[in-house]
DNA sequence: TCTCAATCGTTCTAAATTTCACGATTAAGC
DNA sequence: GCTTAATCGTGAAATTTAGAACGATTGAGA
């Protein structure tokens, strides 16, 4: 096994998605052309990118889509189910709780934890809404991975000392604020309004 | 002018919200160095970012908040405010039409679209739902920029393709799917499941 | 005034990533 | 069976991106 870059990791997600779309719809085969047309991502690149996870195509008739998905989930995923804790129940954090396709993925949300009193122990989606407070105590419990942070801006960076603290490895942060942790933590930002902003920069060119 | 690539102008983004944010604290000077411990990018790498905008810095000094922040904003955004429309009006959708950080920054969320009659014609934090067959003239009307996809996988291909059709040059997906648009339309695919599995593969190693 | 330390800006180097070119393989059709 | 066209897989070239090195500049302090 070659030593797999963190671009064709992120899309063999992309792959994975696609072929289980493709199973969903009887689909068998499917070349990495069809894959390009489907997924915007060059023929080439999807080639290159397989190849790195082992020979599994066959010259002429393409990638046996179950077989396929099969050898990229087992070489990204490796069958685990991540677990991944939410802070702020606003209404994004309420929509991340309703998002309908963690369910069938690899991901279950174990937690959710909230500052509003008003929240605190309810259940949404399944999930139980706790005290910040006990975040590390549940984190632990839980097993929880990754967490992801939906609280405002002011709140971001205490939220991410907890998350540290609790041992989450990796955070997805919704708040438009830049975090600091140790580098042993990955972070991802997500901030609508500079995704907006860098479409339309982009777009005028 | 140096052609300024897309990395350079999203690193900008990130700049202008953490100069903005300086500004409010009353901060008249920083470094690249700063900025560096603050964003978690290098302080070579804001250098050279900067640099390529002009040179606005003073040696031993660093950079001035205020003025920064106006050359980065004369560049990138140009005193443009981004028109966006909204497809789908669940949960998701919901959260974005009451993102808070919109209503300060340069964008302007101007018509949300839904299939669900309920939906229809109801006002949500200003914003009107209209109906999805109407989405071409009113984007024409309200002169959208953008689109955001929070509809479920199984329509985005068909509100990509209205979107398209009303003229809309960038898209934001929030569908666990790709589309497929012309190349003269820019996508930004934002999946929770990718980046919450991507995070996870990634700090597995 | 002179030295020093901090910081910017730029050029060169290195690494990562993508694209290109092309050989290898395979099944279909004559 | 032979040819052909489609497709995979891969090594090399090209491009993009980040990083390192370093000179240039500036204000502070002796």
């Amino acid at each position: 096994m070659k030593n797999i870059s963190r671009r064709t990791v992120d899309r063999a997600l992309i792959y994975i998605r696609t072929l289980e779309h493709l199973i969903k719809e009887k689909r068998y085969l499917v070349s990495s052309k069809d894959l390009a047309l489907i997924t915007g991502i060059s023929d080439v690149q999807i080639r290159k990118d397989i190849s790195s996870f082992g020979k599994v195509g066959r010259p002429r008739i393409g990638y046996k889509t179950a077989e396929l998905n099969k050898t990229l989930k087992g070489f990204v995923l490796q069958e685990n189910v991540v677990h991944v804790a939410l802070f702020g129940v606003g209404h994004l954090g309420t929509a991340i709780l309703r998002y309908p396709a963690f369910n069938e993925d690899n991901i279950k949300l174990v937690a959710a934890f909230e500052k509003d009193k008003s929240k605190i122990g309810k259940k949404i989606n399944g999930v139980r809404v706790y005290p910040v407070e006990m975040a590390p105590k549940i984190i632990k419990r839980t097993h929880a991975d990754l967490g992801i942070i939906a609280v405002p801006a002011s709140h971001s960076q205490e939220v991410a000392d907890i998350m540290v603290l609790s041992g989450l490895r990796g955070i997805v942060n919704f708040a438009p604020a830049s975090i600091s942790v140790p580098k042993s933590v990955i972070v991802k930002d997500i901030d609508f309004t500079i995704e907006l902003l860098s479409l339309f920069c982009n777009s005028q060119r």
